[in-house]
DNA sequence: GATGAATGAGCCTTCATTCAT
DNA sequence: TATGAATGAAGGCTCATTCAT
């Protein structure tokens, strides 16, 4: 049968993006079958190659489109004009609030770069160095005019985005704290790594 | 043909272990073929089956004891005994040279949870609960006693374990820092990250 | 999108048999593709079904319109007035030049009439075998009137087909003998196959 | 399932080449599958994988080992002890006998070049053209010792073999001449295409 | 305990063909 | 007439697993 009245390349497309996304997150890339991903899709199997031309490219699409926006919307909300202390805060509130509502590309940007071929692997490598720049360059700024003490500007770095992310792995909608709440703490927690004091 | 002089069964286990090990922490799950296995084990795809029922069991026995070693090895190296404060740093290179050494062990055991089939799902998740509740035990007993001051203790043990793991990612034995000079800055960002007052 | 200016149905078609003929003679008609074909001649696979209602058409059509302009083009060379030998010089000639210059169409109307499904088959089968009575009518005449001395009709007209067609299997235009060299040296074996006498 | 009782490798991948054989020199090699060829041998398509790595391995066996058995029969069949044109007269007896029993892989060993990859092609090419110095080598000889008057060696030594092969394409063994027939026929018309003097 | 040959299901991908646009 | 998106079947090949030897 050829195209069904009322659906469009461009729609499908989009579906099998969002559903791909959801099968990598939940079962990983290996363990996810282009088939499943067509059913879930409701199309056939071999309807996806007319939009992506191998499953590992539906991966890199993922991961690159991820990344760039990523990015994109970093570069509209930093700060640079602001005090090292509130653009930290503003950084960790972007920061959480961004990955929170993209738990399931986050973390198969992490766990999945062992899944891209060689090339692929650097492409996303590079975009997720360039954004770890974002903030280190805070941290330094800090350093610099004395608004916070770092320990290891690096490890510093390295300590704050690994806190961050590590609270997608156990954040629930429905847990004990809001998001607002977590939020707040990790933004102290953030200050307290950095050596900054606390202003209350 | 037979068995090959020398080698016996408890041998080709542990080889079997130490190579699946190997290629589940570099591949996933499931991206490993039991044939792989075989081949850098040395031995045909079918001999697995003689010392592992099937190849959930493989990743299962695995995680068991690497999760088993690891409560055991706290179980050792703990010291209740000591004021929290050296508690805690007890703890943090406990937790560091441990998950150093066995990076591969906790990579999976984050990693393939998801691999795992329900029953064995549970067995593992009440297992790493365990192990967490070792620094929230130090964390609650400094903040009684006054020597933490502690945000939220379940979202700082939840940060510091988050941000102690996130070195596996990075760390590097030829890099920059020495692992005695990383360790003890993660000492540090710790105690901050616990309210504790710097001695030196 | 719709035509291209400049672009008409029948240039489309022409340009589908040619490259379908290019592609067939190289690979096989079973190793070619629809969309191969549609790409080459720079369509989408779809456009082709305006043309050709089936793979299996569009070889049949090459077959066919091949096998016909093969008979029409000796119908004109055919020159029955000549002496035998004369005649089966002119054979030859013709023969040679026109596989040469068709060494496409000649080797699928070969290799592909398995590829043609039953009654194609048949089509094709009986134009072969009537261009073979072109030979096969010299010979006899010759034989008839002594100019010839020929061993077994039939296996001698299957001889000479076969030696002149193996022809195309080797030729080079680059190679050591010219086609006018190859043609002399082909009429002369010929005409040692009839027995005919060397004039020279 | 495991091995059934009383299969063995050897015998099944004999069984798989016999079949394979048969179902390329009938289809071609692209028109067949690996489960066709599984089905008629009687096991699954996976089980091929046991034998040979891949179809065009398959293939490259099959005509390996054609190549060189050919060769090595015909190692023992030449008498190049014999004056030329009963050396001639040796080959010519050896090709047709060795060509009908083997008519498959004959037709596929032509047919089915285009179809090996490169490197495979480039073995075949050069058993082939090893087999055809054998023809050559008593033209040369006869054409020094004058028992032939060759026209052109190398145009003559491949009329030769374009005209024997031939056969195989026509060749019923209920046809109108038997085949001790035919090849006294081809006999005479080799004795004419090397211009030597019919004895009788 | 190990091999090697097998199964049956499933993998990613391509195929000829169809049809709304 | 052509496109581009779809189908359903089939392609070569790999998989976890089994079992006679």
């Amino acid at each position: 049968m050829a195209r069904r009245t009322g659906s469009s390349g461009a729609e499908t497309a989009e579906k099998l993006r969002e559903v791909a996304l959801e099968l990598f997150a939940r079962s990983g890339y290996a363990a996810v079958s282009m088939r499943e991903i067509a059913a879930r899709t409701g199309v056939q199997a071999g309807a996806i190659y007319n939009h992506f031309p191998t499953k590992q490219h539906l991966l890199q699409d993922l991961l690159v489109v991820h990344m760039e926006t990523l990015l994109k919307a970093w570069a509209e909300a930093d700060r640079p004009d602001l005090p090292a202390p509130a653009a930290l805060e503003n950084f960790v509130r972007f920061h959480i609030r961004y990955h929170l509502d993209r738990s399931r590309e986050v973390f198969i940007s992490y766990m999945e770069l062992r899944s891209l071929e060689d090339e692929n692997f650097s492409v996303i490598e590079r975009l997720r160095r360039s954004y770890e720049k974002a903030p280190r360059a805070i941290l330094d700024r800090g350093a610099a005019d004395g608004s916070f003490d770092i320990l290891d500007p690096q490890v510093t770095t390295m300590a704050i985005i690994a806190m961050l992310n590590g609270m997608t792995t156990w954040y629930r909608e429905s847990g004990r704290l809001s998001l607002d709440e977590i939020e707040a703490v990790y933004i102290r927690l953030v200050k307290r790594l950095v050596g900054q004091k606390e202003e209350d």
